[in-house]
RNA sequence: CGGGAUGUAGCGUAGCCCGGUUAUCGCGCCUGGUUUGGGACCAGGAGGUCGCAAGUUCGAAUCUUGCCAUCCCGACCA
């Protein structure tokens, strides 16, 4: 098996497609765009997924699951959205396929078999769901109604990539109804901070809170607030949105409730969602030459241990010892894998965990046992030492604590060092070719100026950072004056 | 979806231009043995719809056409 690993500095973009395959996370599959989430990938999502929920439910939501399709009616029926995705649903047109009279063994669709409505494969599920919303909300006393649900969803990518940008993708979307508008906002900020705690304190990747601009914003929404964060190439990943919604999906859905003072009202409502494109901004945040390195938290395995071994006999004695510190790692919480697969030996395995990002490698062989020792590397650091087995189980727990530290704060000083302030154009196209990151820059507010900048530097306003700094200045492209700097980018 | 490139065993590849015995080599895999502190070694062995489908031909991995998938550039991307 070939895992040379193309650098990083080489070639950024086949660095990732490799590494994503190499590491065993996801594969292509024999569905254009669609990839296959191998179980080391699962188990990732599966943890981050766990979190998220636990947070959701922490903040008063509860999990239900609605239908993958939609009718095309009701697509349709908030027309911004339906707008913004049209051009990348998937439709089912049929419902039945035949045996192909001119060609045995071969199926065709059955053309008697035409559905009187089109179905959409959910792009999104605000349509399916404020329908059904209408039914459940009649009373203030019904709101608010805070429902997330895990999905998967279907968008008709031109360009795909594994976790990135895949036509199809799992996620979560939580979509909720409120009584007010100033609830309905506070509950959009309430989800952003939900996101962005996850991201930084589990993924170990530090993200700037914003609001989107018009023309970046959610089809159907009033307000888009995102998380954004920063990859090792120098562009920006778009990693959470929260949505307000006002009443937009309430009046095309006619979702009224009557209040206390029962005057009938349209519910104000939100929609966020984060997907397994997470992924994607971990392995591009953190990972190196090497391979994945995996913050602690969401590591599917924390620890790995690989018995080094002379002869058949040591090996039970070995095994034995071992067993004794997985015991004392578990108790402790610590996710531990015991690799004591014959077919490869010690320096392969080294390898091979690197490769897989697993925090904290144990060697352990009979040497090591004369001394009452292990020898113990950190992935993030590739740093080895021989540690005591007396409190190692301790000494381990805390260790994770300072990985999971340590890589992101080597992930916040590299955002720092790719932010940039600029004032003039030259400065601006200078910094973007050359640095990349995050470009901070006045910008007069239009979506004309907007439009243009992104035209010619190909880079977007990615936020207007929440609790921005107001001060006068004036905009890169036009010179018209400006009140606050917005965050520019390249990004995904 | 437009432009370019690629597709041969699980992975990486030779052969293709100029059609012709049994499709090359390495890694991996299986069996046996020796090994095991940074991607082990020896011996034997298995594994192939040459991306798919049509066509040209006595004969196609090789030539032609269509399709599929992947990668890069662009357009698109709540």
């Amino acid at each position: 098996m070939s895992k040379e690993l193309t650098k990083r500095a080489d070639d950024y973009s086949q660095w990732y497609n490799e590494l994503v395959v190499k590491a065993g996370l996801a594969d292509h599959s024999a569905v254009r765009g669609c990839m296959v989430i191998k179980p080391y990938g699962y188990a990732l999502w599966e943890n981050m997924r766990d979190q998220l929920d636990k947070r959701f439910k922490e903040t008063g939501h509860v999990n239900a699951y609605f239908p993958l399709f939609v009718p095309k009616s009701l697509f349709e029926a908030e027309e911004k959205n339906a707008e913004g995705f049209a051009k990348e649903c998937a439709i089912v047109t049929h419902y039945r396929l035949k045996t192909d009279p001119q060609n045995k063994g071969k199926l065709i669709v059955d053309p008697d078999a035409k559905l009187e409505e089109e179905l959409i494969v959910r792009p999104t599920s605000e349509a399916i769901i404020w329908n059904t919303y209408k039914g459940w909300i009649q009373s203030y006393r019904d709101l608010p109604l805070l429902i997330n649900q895990w999905a998967n969803v279907v968008r008709w990518e031109m360009r795909t990539r594994l976790f990135l940008r895949t036509a199809e993708f799992l996620w979560q979307e939580g979509h909720t109804a409120h009584a007010t508008r100033n609830e309905a906002i506070i509950e959009t900020e309430k989800m952003l901070d939900v996101y962005a705690e996850f991201v930084e304190d589990w993924m170990a990747v530090p993200v700037i809170k914003g609001i989107k601009t018009a023309s970046e914003r959610f089809a159907g929404a009033e307000e888009t607030y995102c998380i954004e964060a920063m990859m090792q190439d120098g562009k920006a990943l778009q990693a959470g949105t929260s949505h307000f919604l006002g009443q937009n999906f309430a009046k095309a859905f006619d979702v009224k409730f009557s209040d206390k003072e029962n005057k009938l009202d349209y519910v104000w409502a939100t929609s966020w969602g984060v997907s397994t494109r997470l992924i994607g901004a971990l392995i591009m945040a953190h990972s190196d030459d090497q391979g994945l390195v995996m913050p602690p938290k969401i590591a599917p395995v924390q620890v790995v241990i690989i018995p080094i071994y002379k002869g058949e006999e040591s090996k039970p004695v070995i095994d034995e010892k071992v067993a004794t510190i997985i015991a004392e790692l578990k108790v402790l919480g610590i996710r531990v894998k015991y690799d004591d697969s014959d077919n490869t030996r010690p320096g392969w395995k080294f390898a091979e965990y690197e490769l897989k990002g697993v925090p904290v490698r144990i060697a352990m062989g009979l040497r090591d046992m004369e001394n009452n020792v292990v020898e113990l590397a950190r992935r993030d650091t590739k740093e080895k030492k021989s540690v005591s087995l007396n409190g190692l189980s301790t000494y381990i727990k805390d260790l994770l604590q300072e990985i999971q530290q340590n890589i992101y704060n080597n992930a916040l000083a590299f955002r720092n060092e790719k932010t940039s302030v600029v004032n003039t154009w030259e400065e601006f196209v200078k910094v973007l070719d050359e640095k990349a990151g995050f470009v901070a820059a006045h910008w007069d507010g239009t979506p004309e100026t907007e439009e243009k900048i992104k035209q010619e530097s190909k880079a977007t306003i990615r936020c207007i950072p929440l609790n921005n700094v107001q001060e006068e200045g004036k905009c890169i492209l036009t010179g018209k004056p400006s009140t606050q700097r917005v965050l520019f980018a390249r990004a995904y």
